[in-house]
RNA sequence: UGAGGAAUAGUUUAAUGGUAAAACAACGGACUCUGACUCCGUCGUUCCUGGUUCGAGUCCAGGUUCCUCAGCCA
């Protein structure tokens, strides 16, 4: 007898699980359908993990299949950058990558069988008219007076259009359904508009070009899917979805729809984001402090966090605010475990060690990953010597209660190396503290002393004329507002700290050769990784992809 | 005010007529050579009102609130 296990899935899988079970599919199989006409940001990746996990746990498969009906609006430069974007993320389509565009001769074909059906039609209204005819959301529409063409003059117009014979938005082919239907997707919809464009795959062989309800479900059905996974506001479509398959009589993918998930203070309407990036807000659609796939990668983002994200948040029949706290756990706990430690100053006070050797360096050896040393056994070596940094905000002159570092006549532990203690301090005229006088316990190398004396403070460290200067990025939320996309106007809710350069940052001289594939923990200061696209080797710039949790900042609000 | 969809902790998701659960957040504590990590504790009369039932978040009736649809966008 096998232990039953009872796991939690969200309504989509159990609907699957269920259909399958039954028999009405003998597979699963899923495709994540973008348009290739901007970057792909989180909320996408809710939608990529779904269709690529789901059709993975019951043995399937998931196509890629760019939705490229519309060529005005559509690039290959997008193409390339979702496809990587995907790549990067963890899946794999194989060789299943698909674009509408390959079944254009398909759905032509298709079309003139509706015509001939007599369930679709040539219409010569322009587009005010038709909308005067939609009606609106309580009264019905009313039939187009060139609805009842026949079937010759339909195929003849149509075959004309197809031509180049017409101009843009003078005829368009209309499904003929129902101008009364309650469901206002179902009053007559457009199958076909005339574009006179270039598409970034088809060229100019084309001069009409399908929508996305007559395109999306005819090429479900070609590729075999059986589940089209989409986003809530398609569940009024279903009902259109639904017609043409069973019209054109082939097989007929489930279409199910799940909840968008949103991010609050950030935005994910492609509209919006082109908005921040033309208007220079931001410094391109990689600008770390966006949400979308190329820039949370460029951040430090993993995409195991990502994936994780997606997993703890399931799926659901409405539209989630997540707090982005959530994707900061997922991002924090994921690199906790795989980030190797180092040592960096970001606001450098300068330490002399009295009582130690002048000239003397003693270089320690460190572990790169202190919290899994069995598994992760690497070492570096860093120096210690008489003159040091430490953190500013690592001293106070006057702490307060349970402030464990620093103070005149305070011991605290640096990290990996000896007990130090405040012995005086070196104020500029101005009353600045400029320098801290230590002296140091050569006896408690190693971080413990004979007499096993406990100190509370474990501080962090750089050697002066060891370390190497860089520049840091700090990050902070976009915007000011939980929902910036409820604004008036977003732009005036941006954060004008949300970017924050921090020059001359002093860090261990192992970190010389620190790669843009890696993302370092800067021990109580937060996760960094170089910036893939402006650091050198001369110039290190490091964005910071995230702080370390601080309960002890937390205390002073 | 047509049609469709959704309401469970601050947020997100479970519980499929049988003790309302988990993650995140917050707060309190323990531990710690990272004030991190880890661990422990605290935080809910399931949108409302009735009904069925030994028993209702779940079933029934009525109501409330929110979301989607009137592109030749997807």
């Amino acid at each position: 007898m096998m232990t039953e296990i009872t796991e939690t899935k969200d309504f989509i899988r159990n609907i699957i699980k269920e259909e399958m079970e039954n028999g009405r599919f003998s597979q699963v199989h899923t495709r994540f359908p973008p348009e290739p006409n901007g970057y792909l940001h989180i909320g996408h990746v809710t939608a990529i993990y779904a269709d690529f996990s789901i059709a993975e746990e019951f043995g399937g498969q998931c196509n890629l299949r760019f939705d490229d009906t519309n060529p005005i609006k559509e690039k290959t430069e997008y193409v390339d950058g979702i496809m990587d974007d995907i790549k990067w993320l963890g899946f794999d389509w194989e060789d299943r990558l698909y674009f509408t565009s390959d079944y254009f001769d398909q759905l032509y074909t298709w079309a003139i069988q509706l015509i001939n059906q007599g369930d679709a039609y040539v219409d010569d209204l322009d587009m005010d008219e038709i909308r005067d005819y939609r009606g609106t959301l309580t009264e019905p529409g009313k039939n187009s007076p060139y609805r009842d063409r026949s079937i010759t003059e339909n195929l003849e117009l149509f075959e004309r259009m197809k031509a180049g014979e017409f101009p843009n938005g003078s005829h368009v082919l209309r499904a003929k359904i129902d101008m009364a239907s309650p469901i206002i997707n179902m009053r007559d919809p457009v199958m076909y508009r005339i574009l006179h464009a270039d598409h970034h795959r088809t060229g100019d062989k084309w001069k009409i070009y399908p929508m996305y309800d007559w395109a999306h479900g005819q090429s479900d059905s070609i590729e075999g899917v059986t589940y089209s996974l989409c986003s809530l506001e398609y569940l009024n479509h279903r009902p259109l979805y639904d017609w043409f398959l069973d019209k054109l009589g082939i097989d007929h993918p489930q279409q199910l729809e799940f909840g968008r998930v949103s991010i609050n203070h950030t935005i994910t309407s492609k509209r919006k984001l082109r908005r921040l990036v033309e208007g220079g807000h931001v410094d391109g659609w990689d600008d770390p402090r966006l949400p979308t796939v190329i820039a949370m990668r460029r951040r430090g983002y993993t995409a195991a966090a990502l994936r994780d994200f997606c997993k703890t948040t399931g799926l659901s029949k409405s539209h989630r605010h997540m707090d982005v706290g959530m994707l900061e756990h997922a991002v924090r706990n994921d690199l906790n475990t795989v980030s190797p430690r180092a040592m960096a100053v970001m606001d450098p006070l300068r330490v002399v060690v009295k009582n130690y050797p002048e000239g003397q360096v003693e270089w320690f050896e460190l572990p790169d990953y202190p919290q899994d040393k069995k598994n992760r056994p690497a070492t570096r070596k860093v120096p210690f010597s008489r003159l040091l940094y430490v953190e500013r905000d690592d001293f106070m002159e006057e702490p307060p209660r349970k402030f464990f570092r620093l103070g005149i006549g305070r011991e605290v532990r640096f990290l990996g190396a000896y007990y130090i203690t405040c012995t005086d301090i070196v104020k500029d005229e101005d009353g600045k503290i400029v320098e801290l006088h230590c002296t140091y316990d050569p006896e408690s190398q190693g971080g413990r002393t004979p007499d096993k004396r406990k100190v509370r403070g474990t501080i962090h460290w750089v050697s002066a004329h060891h370390a190497i200067t860089a520049t840091a990025r700090l990050y902070d939320r976009l915007f000011l507002s939980e929902n910036p996309e409820a604004e008036d106007d977003f732009i005036t809710d941006l954060n004008p700290d949300s970017l924050r350069v921090i020059e001359n940052i002093q860090l261990e001289p192992s970190l010389a050769n620190a790669s843009s594939d890696t993302v370092y923990q800067f021990m109580r200061k937060g996760y960094f990784v170089p910036d893939e696209k402006e650091s050198t080797p001369d110039a290190l710039i490091f964005n910071r992809t995230i702080s370390m949790r601080d309960t002890w900042a937390k205390r002073g609000k």
